[in-house]
This record gives C-alpha cells, structure tokens and sequence, in this order.
DNA sequence: ACCTGAACACCGTTCAAGT
DNA sequence: ACCTGAACACCGTTCAAGT
C-alpha cells in the first residue's frame, strides 16, 4: 500500500494545526478558515483535525493564546515599587504591538482569558505587579481589567480600519465636523497611533493621581 | 389563488427585518442569525431578504446602527466651554448602557463607524462638543477615538464573560494571583463596573490635566 | 416590485472503516 | 492512535418563475 489511512507518523500534531491556522488568518483573515481549507493547507482531509481538537472554535483559541504568548511581562517581575507606571506603560505596548501584528484574531483574543492560558498568564502578571507595587487588591484588578479594555479597544475598534474608502459615504451635510481628511488611510493610522498614546498617557496620568492619595491618606 | 409569489402589501421592509434581527440577536447570540431562521421569524421564506438587503452583514451593521441611534448625544448641543468633562462622562455613561442593554451584537458594532450613519453622527457629535469647549482639532479626534477605544474594549473584552465556570482551569498553582473569587458571577460584574468607573475617571483627569497645560500655555 | 422553490457551492461535525 | 471518504444538517446567495 501506498496509501494508508494512519501513517506510521502522525501528520498533524497540535502546533502544525495552531501556526497554519495562525498563518491563514493573518493572510486571508477569520472567515477564510474553515476546517476544510485549514486541513488543505496541512495536506489532509477536513475531519482529521478532530482528532486534534474538538472544535474548530479550539483552534481559534489556541492561535490566540499564541499571540498573548508573545505579549512581554518582564516588566512586572521583581518590581520597583515607585516604577508601577512604567511597567504598565512598557507592557501596553508590548500588547499593542503583539495585537497589531496579528489583527484578524483580536476578535477572539478579545472574548476574555477564558481558558487560555497565556491569556490568564497576563492577567496574573499584571495583578502581580500592581499588587507588588503597592496597589490595593481591589484596585490591582480593576487596573488589569481597565488596561484591557482601553488596549483591545484600540486594536478592535481601531478608527484606521473603521471608515470606508468612499467619499459619498460621508456627506458633510450630514456630518458637519467630519473632515474628508478622515478618509486617508495615512491619516486614519496616524489618528489611531495619536489616540493611543493620548489615552495611555490620560491613564496613566489618572491612575497617578489615585495613587497619590493612596500614600499620603 | 389564496397563496400568491407577490402579495398586494409588501410583507417585509427594512425597519421589520432590523428589529426581527435585533431581537434574535439579543435573544440567542449572534451566531444564531441565518438567514433562513430569520426570515422564518419573519414568515416569509430566505431568499426575500435579498430584495431588502444587499447581504446578511449588512442587515447585522443595521442592527448596530440601531444600538448607535440610541447613544444620549445631546450634552455635546450648545455646550458649556468648561463642562466638556461633564459631557464626556455623561456620554461615556449613556453609550455604555446602550452596548450592556444588546451585547451580542457589540463585535458588528465595535468594527468601526464604516457606513453606519448613527455611529457617524456620534462621533461627528463628539468631535464637535470637543472642539466648541476649546479643544484642538486634532485633539478632538483623538478623543473621540480614545473615549470610543476604552467604552468598546469595556464590552467587548467584559471580564464578566471572559471567565469560565469551571475552578479547574484556574490552578493557583499555574496563576498564584488569581484567586478563586475570580469565578463567581457577581464578582465579575463588580470589577467590570469598578473597572469602568475606574478607568474613566483616570482618563478624564489625565484628559484635564493636558487640557489646563493648553490653557495656560 | 416582491415573494417563491430549486439549486450551487460551501460550511462544522460525526462516524464507520481502514491501518 | 490517527487518517479517510461518506454523510448529515446546516449555511449565504443566485436565479428563473410566478403574480
């Protein structure tokens, strides 16, 4: 036989599935996966991969927690105490940039940490490091969940990928402030980048002010 | 004939199929919307949606538009130079609620204004509320976005749903931060409500802190 | 103009059969 | 254990046919 149903190797493993699928949705996007390209792209047929995972979902999940894998958290080892803002700084970056590499997946990394390990690993550094710096408990989850939402947004809701490249979509009798300048592709990622660091920094500034009267109560 | 291919009064227009896939999408999520269970909601069979829309996505971005309608805008109307604080906090509020009241469809709605003339309209609102109290243009915009990054990231990556229900995924071991209080339902509300509260107020006191360096510049 | 059923090219997933 | 093809119950969308 030339053919046979089970090699004496197995074809697929678990981290073959993970990076095609990661490859694919970066070229092509989410709603190019299906389990019979996917399969196509590993040279097997489409069933093959349940016997890896149990759903497709699954894999989803695992593309993203490899991107979370990929985000830095040194920042929040042995911390400076007085240094708690520069982590939080450095580390929103590192996430930014981790997400930006990856945009197509953002959707599912955004579904929360659920079951995904690297993803939780995030959460606990952060906590971690708040925690060590000072921070009450209380408050050390909340900096981690608000950090979350304002970086996921930035990458989910991102103004560069919002507006459409068609003039007559926005009349400026209908929106009297909104510029045609909004419909350049250079401008819009300008406008992202702008409103990262200007919400980062507002945060961070905010978060300072609380943590000033933490001390001195 | 009692049963006819056209009847005299159309039996679908936008306004039913929006609120028909409105109500579906809020009642089982929106991966519960085909086009087939939607026209059967509608008693009329699948194809008869494509004589109302171009495709399926676009009826999912008429649904968002719809949540976008019902954001509170009027604090941005004739507005007081030194309340631009009042009137973020206010709007931040109202659009919040609007995404807590529909979440299922918060991933269509945090894509980006696009085409959506009611997600236009909000962001027209705040950049004009912004730029009347004295912000600059550039400024405005970034605000806009930045506001629209953390309220978006705040319901989209809901700490409330990221968790799962289940105590085995979450070895302290694995995360020796993250304790079990994590898990329980009514604790993930708290830190999303706390988070919220806690971020935005951070934002507008850093946001003010840049706004008095521009005055007195 | 607006609805219908039939059809096309897909899906995710299950399962018995192969080695 | 791990792969296969066949099958099931779905999809979104097109289109000719009806009124």
């Amino acid at each position: 036989m030339w053919r046979m149903a089970r090699p004496r190797k197995p074809l697929l493993s678990r981290d073959r599935i993970v990076s095609a699928a990661g490859a694919l949705v970066d070229a092509e996007g989410l709603e190019a996966v299906s389990t019979r390209r996917l399969a196509a792209a590993l040279g097997v047929s489409g069933p093959s991969l349940y016997n890896h995972f149990r759903t497709k979902d699954q894999i989803l999940e695992a593309v993203a927690d490899a991107v979370s894998a990929r985000v830095d958290l040194t920042m929040f080892e042995d911390p400076d105490p007085r240094d708690w803002r520069t982590a939080l700084a450095d580390w929103a970056h590192s996430y930014r940039d981790a997400l930006a590499d990856h945009p197509h997946i953002v959707p599912v990394l955004a579904r929360g940490p659920g079951r995904r390990p690297a993803g939780l690993r995030v959460a606990d550094a952060v906590y971690g490091g708040m925690t060590a710096a000072g921070w009450p408990p209380a408050q050390a989850t909340r900096i981690g969940a608000l950090m979350r939402y304002f970086i996921l947004g930035s990458a989910v809701a991102s103004f560069a990928r919002g507006f459409v490249d068609d003039e007559a979509a926005y009349d400026p009798a209908d929106y009297p402030h909104l510029g045609q300048a909004h419909l350049l592709a250079e401008r819009q990622r300008e406008v992202d980048e702008g409103a990262f660091e200007t919400g980062l920094t507002a945060l961070l500034d905010g978060l300072a002010l609380q943590y000033e009267a933490l001390r001195t109560r």
